[in-house]
DNA sequence: CATTCTGTAATTATTTTTATTACAGTACAA
DNA sequence: TTGTACTGTAATAAAAATAATTACAGAATG
């Protein structure tokens, strides 16, 4: 995962959360997280891929969240956004000739999966709906 | 954090666990992992720092455990090498203008540290003992 | 005292991430 | 029906992070 993915949807989905039903455009995020709107918008695309959001184009478009903050959990919008492991990969492929390197893919493939799970378990506690919620 | 300092880490010190006793030069380590060898001194540098290595200089030297790896707790490891959160931060300080923007850094701090706990405590429970143990 | 290591700094190369530019297409609204 | 304000998306450039390389002083050994 590029590391702050998730941050990024994280703090689109509070925002829309916050501006309930109005469609947001990108600009107007992108000046929160102050972040290019380009960045956004790719981001948005893969909420809305999963489900999390809505979007409609043209004037006075923007995007809304597709369902209540409360049925938004943490965990989803975590796996929607991860595609390298929290715990880091080494990307050169470890020599096969040692024992350590020929094996040690897999038992660490096997360690993450154990503690990605926990993980999983300890966001999928929290809804956006909780989230947004500890909001002033 | 840098995202592979975790897996080379691991992987040193399944290899020095491996090499029971042996004082391990850099080259024979970044042979295993396939990465530079001066890298691998700087992880090292860090692992000893933290005790779970010692190192001889000159001729003969090398690393090798400073402890047991039944008393190497993968949490501690975990902990040595992490500096950014695995979670994820973003780099561009949100908008203070915007409510969302000014509390979001606050909020993901607490969420972070909610889910760091539990993913510590998962890892936590795992030895470098352990986790050797799985390699034939 | 030659050899083989570590420690460490400095530099360069590579890769990843982010920003920017550009523009087609869509929808609204005057 | 046309101007305006958006999204979607590609292409490129800039910046930042990561990793490799080179270099060499100093330590320990035989």
């Amino acid at each position: 995962m590029n590391n702050s993915r998730f941050p990024i949807s994280l703090h689109i989905l509070t925002l829309l959360d916050q501006m309930k039903g109005q469609y947001v455009n990108s600009d107007l995020i992108a000046g929160s997280i102050n972040i290019n709107p380009v960045l956004v918008r790719k981001e948005i695309i893969n909420l809305r891929k999963h489900g999390f959001v809505e979007s409609r184009e043209g004037k006075g478009g923007g995007t809304t969240l597709a369902k209540k903050s409360a049925d938004i959990n943490l965990a989803d919008v975590y796996l929607a956004v991860k595609d390298k492991s929290f715990l880091g990969e080494s990307k050169n492929q470890p020599n096969p000739k040692c024992p350590v390197g020929r094996q040690i893919n897999t038992h660490l493939k096997d360690l993450y999966q154990e503690v990605e799970d926990t993980l999983l378990k300890s966001l999928g506690n929290q809804t956006l709906a909780d989230f947004t919620g500890k909001f002033k």
